[in-house]
DNA sequence: AACAACGTCAACCGCCTCCCC
DNA sequence: CGGGGAGGCGGTTGACGTTGT
């Protein structure tokens, strides 16, 4: 037992002390692996004896389904997936495993995570509370379309090198993207996660400080218009911006329904985000919200809110 | 170079629900 | 019906890495 286990107080389970707790050795999740491998899962207790495991159930199914499994995605949060985490969590709060099972790969310790250590810090810095209607008004109208701006800015850029209309992108173990081109039904590339789009390599021009005019001229003062009660959500007038100008592969997630839930999970294996919108993914530490200039234009136009009483 | 502050995320805790006997 | 075990969930912690001073 490590000194970090050591020192973690007793969980009340039986007779313990020869339990061990703290971070996993590869040995242990060798043991786990090849012992789920030829019997299953389930069963934690028992499966944790049977493995030859000193560690309690909810330990070992805890490594399993956060960190073993075979199709737990890791790296960063895409901006697609940031997008559906903002707006799941705004119909059902913190319910992480329910936010989770729309994002196939994603623990729902992730998805906490993210919130926790993302979303909170951007409330912090607005100086108000993650659940007051303030907070949740900026999401709605400043964060959520400003990453649907980030993303068709990626796809239209994409499109302009004729990589996305008909090309989705897989995630190899190895952390590359293979292009897959769905009339042709077959890989018809490698790219390595840095050649993805940045700010640098963009041949479409992407405004640090997006013109919210654009969308936000006359705002519609009943949110259900922003949130699924239009084809594409975010999007208030149609002449401007409307569903005809997104990809044709691009996800319009108000039409998500729970029923959709168990084919998105079929769809685990494929990544099936990258699949939307492969070229959109491009999240890397340069486009996720969180970087200063990103801080800087949401406190921007906070301000601005706070002046005009909208947006 | 050293230290502090901050961010990330794996792992644990405690409570709750479900299900079996 | 109810007691108890197992599993699931949300909240929290703390080690470790990164960034700033």
């Amino acid at each position: 037992m490590d000194e970090r286990g050591r020192s973690l107080k007793n969980n009340n389970m039986e007779d313990d002390t020869d339990l061990k707790r703290g971070p996993w050795t590869a040995e242990e999740d060798c043991k786990l692996i090849n012992y789920i491998a030829t019997n299953g899962e389930g069963r934690w207790n028992s499966l944790s004896r049977c493995a030859g495991l000193q560690r309690t159930g909810k330990s070992c199914r805890l490594r399993w389904l956060n960190y073993l499994r075979p199709d737990v995605r890791r790296g960063n949060i895409t901006l697609e997936e940031q997008l559906l985490i903002l707006e799941l969590h705004s119909r059902w709060g913190n319910r992480w495993s329910k936010i989770a099972q729309y994002l196939p790969g994603r623990t729902d310790n992730e998805i906490k995570n993210y919130w926790r250590t993302r979303v909170q810090k951007h409330a912090k810095q607005l100086k108000c509370d993650v659940n007051s209607q303030q907070f949740k008004d900026t999401m709605k109208y400043l964060w959520m379309p400003r990453l649907v701006e980030r993303i068709q800015s990626a796809s239209a850029a994409a499109l302009t090198t004729g990589s996305a209309a008909t090309s989705s992108c897989i995630t190899t173990s190895n952390n590359q993207f293979m292009t897959y081109d769905y009339n042709m039904g077959q890989q018809s590339g490698v790219m390595n996660n840095n050649d993805y789009i940045t700010p640098e390599n963009s041949s479409v021009a992407l405004s640090p400080v997006s013109d919210l005019t654009e969308y936000y001229s006359a705002p519609n003062p009943n949110p259900e218009y922003y949130l699924g009660q239009v084809g594409n959500s975010y999007y208030p007038d149609q002449n401007l911006v409307g569903p005809q100008m997104l990809p044709e592969n691009y996800f319009d997630y108000s039409r998500l329904l729970d029923e959709d839930v168990p084919a998105m999970q079929e769809q685990s294996n494929l990544n099936w985000f990258e699949n939307i919108n492969g070229a959109a993914s491009s999240s890397d530490s340069l486009w996720d919200i969180g970087e200063s200039d990103e801080d800087f234009w949401f406190l921007q136009q906070q301000q601005q809110f706070n002046n005009n009483g909208n947006f």
